[in-house]
DNA sequence: CCGGCACATGTTATCGATCACATCGCGTTG
DNA sequence: CAACGCGATGTGATCGATAACATGTGCCGG
């Protein structure tokens, strides 16, 4: 910066004011160091402005399980919208959601002075760990609880079960089944909620929910009993791997999808597409999340104040060849 | 730290000895430093640090579509293994891999004076980019070119084509065709080498390459190509989405998997087990290549001379049930 | 009994930025 | 026309660690 700033001819406190947009610099002035930056190419040493500022351009995310598809787009979303406004990211993933996990997670973060926090917290006992959180740094959570009062960006679950289950009944289906995720998820327990409120609505009867967690395996079990079943016509899956299960599970047992019974998944994988059938989902708009995400993560930094803001996104339904009236008609 | 050093009554100097496990400190001392430590819960500065030495506790990732299975696992794995070295990872996503985007995102993580990068450059394009890089900086690179001279860590895909394209011919098939992957990717072209070689070994005929891309849509339309063809008993897939693409293809032209048609695929995704049928892949180990990457990078920010190094990670075939002898014998 | 040499510890400079305050012109105003 | 204010710029202190060197102790051998 002393280099730069002995080539403009001025101090080095006026390369200062230039790099950082300070508006009481002369318009020549300021063409002089710009090019002595980039005559010299020089980068300012960010590790020198953390020090001073005791912020870095940093954003810390921790995450779960980044492999599965929802949270791996989440996390591509985020870091992509973060560039654009000049933010690096730092994921910090951990095997599982409980208290002491996360609490490291976030004091590794906190170690590297982060200038704020994503926590994709879809789980219960998550909670716990983010009451415990210091709560003088900027923080929002993904997926989190919806009755936590704090910084929230979330995907109406509620909503993208109801369009799902309702446009099975409207197929003609007299109920809907459901196979739900882990009921420890926020998701899994919205999801269920908007299946529940569709089938009321619509003065159905409800039937039990079949419990899974969200692997493609325990929905090819649910799908075994499902399908031994004869009533069952339409069935709802949590997310669309367990859908994967349920299709291999009907066709195993001569089945159709979707002459025989309708399903419908949720998460709009890449792959649902080519499915055997092609197979009717909910979309979640990644990419909304974590731009809202970033905005309300922005905001609380500038401002200072953590703030308990919220923005919900609705998803989507994306129809395609595995729903179809019921045999009957 | 100065008030750590107060507290235990001592210098600045022999808190920072404690804390980077220099020798020469006595072991009551080393106790009572640490004893202030706890007690204030102080937390070094590693932005000072960084400032100091010139180099942060930050390795920096650049891959280019971390949605993908692979990547997204890789990424995972490496930020595991990263965090057990006291790592934190900075993912930096690049929508192409020319030479513009990732040398600005390698800039990028340079002027976070990362200690040290890791690029994905699955394709020939990322080469040229690799070629203009600063050459001082730690960098290994995953799935690069195998012909260039540079830390590399490779999954043997010419192997794992070579035992998917032995184990259809042990099946009983007179040739195996081969549904490919983008030819700029160097996965790509391993795995045609390895199916080539196979064939050529076997001494049976080399039927022409299908060109795809890794996505589900092109295994589909591929599929319908091959399922009008009654010569074609057995495919191998360049990954396990282009193999769903087959598979429903298959399904929707009345040719039954396995009896009519062997498929194997590549990845083992986690669903691929519940695929209909349960589909006979290549397992790369993501855990391993993440492993052998972080101890290259140690090595040469240790050592502080970038090596060119090489490790190669062979691959497993995993059996389902997507591979039966053709239907003549 | 003293020089020397390890080991334990302290002192001071340093990394590269920003912050707070000082200074210098120069146009405005009463 | 002197006092003032403000825009443009410079000066020195500061953030919190490590590096290099200095100092103080105790033990050993000659």
């Amino acid at each position: 910066m002393t280099d730069v700033a002995r080539l403009a001819g001025v101090s080095h406190q006026t390369v200062s004011r230039v790099l950082n947009g300070h508006p009481n610099v002369r318009e020549q002035t300021r063409n002089r160091v710009r090019a002595a930056i980039s005559e010299l190419g020089y980068r300012p040493n960010r590790a020198a402005k953390a020090l001073v500022t005791g912020r870095s351009q940093v954003l810390g995310v921790v995450a779960q399980n980044s492999t599965l598809y929802g949270p791996a787009s989440l996390l591509v979303a985020f870091e992509h919208a973060a560039a654009e406004a000049g933010f690096t990211v730092s994921v910090g993933n951990v095997s599982v959601l409980d208290r002491h996990s996360i609490g490291r997670a976030v004091e590794q973060h906190l170690d590297q002075r982060v200038a704020g926090i994503v926590v994709i917290a879809p789980v219960e006992s998550a909670n716990e760990a983010l009451e415990h959180l210091p709560a003088d740094v900027p923080l929002v959570t993904i997926d989190g609880d919806p009755s936590r009062p704090a910084a929230l960006v979330t995907v109406d679950q509620a909503a993208g079960a109801r369009d799902a289950t309702k446009f099975l009944l409207d197929a003609g289906h007299s109920t809907v089944w459901h196979v739900s995720g882990p009921n420890d998820w926020f998701d899994s327990t919205g999801r269920v909620q908007g299946w529940r409120d569709a089938l009321t609505a619509a003065g159905v009867e409800v039937p039990p929910v079949v419990p899974a967690d969200w692997t493609a395996a325990s929905g090819y079990r649910a799908g075994q009993m499902l399908a031994r079943m004869p009533e069952v016509t339409a069935v709802f899956a949590a997310n669309d791997h367990l859908a994967l299960g349920i299709l291999r599970a009907m066709s195993e047992r001569g089945r159709r999808v979707p002459e025989d019974v309708s399903v419908v998944g949720f998460d709009d994988v890449p792959e649902a597409a080519y499915f055997i059938p092609p197979l009717t989902t909910i979309r979640p708009d990644f990419e909304a999340v974590a731009r809202a995400t970033l905005a309300m993560l922005l905001g609380q930094i500038e401002s200072g104040t953590p703030t308990a803001t919220r923005h919900t996104i609705a998803p989507e339904l994306v129809v395609r060849d595995s729903v179809a009236p019921p045999a009957g008609r």
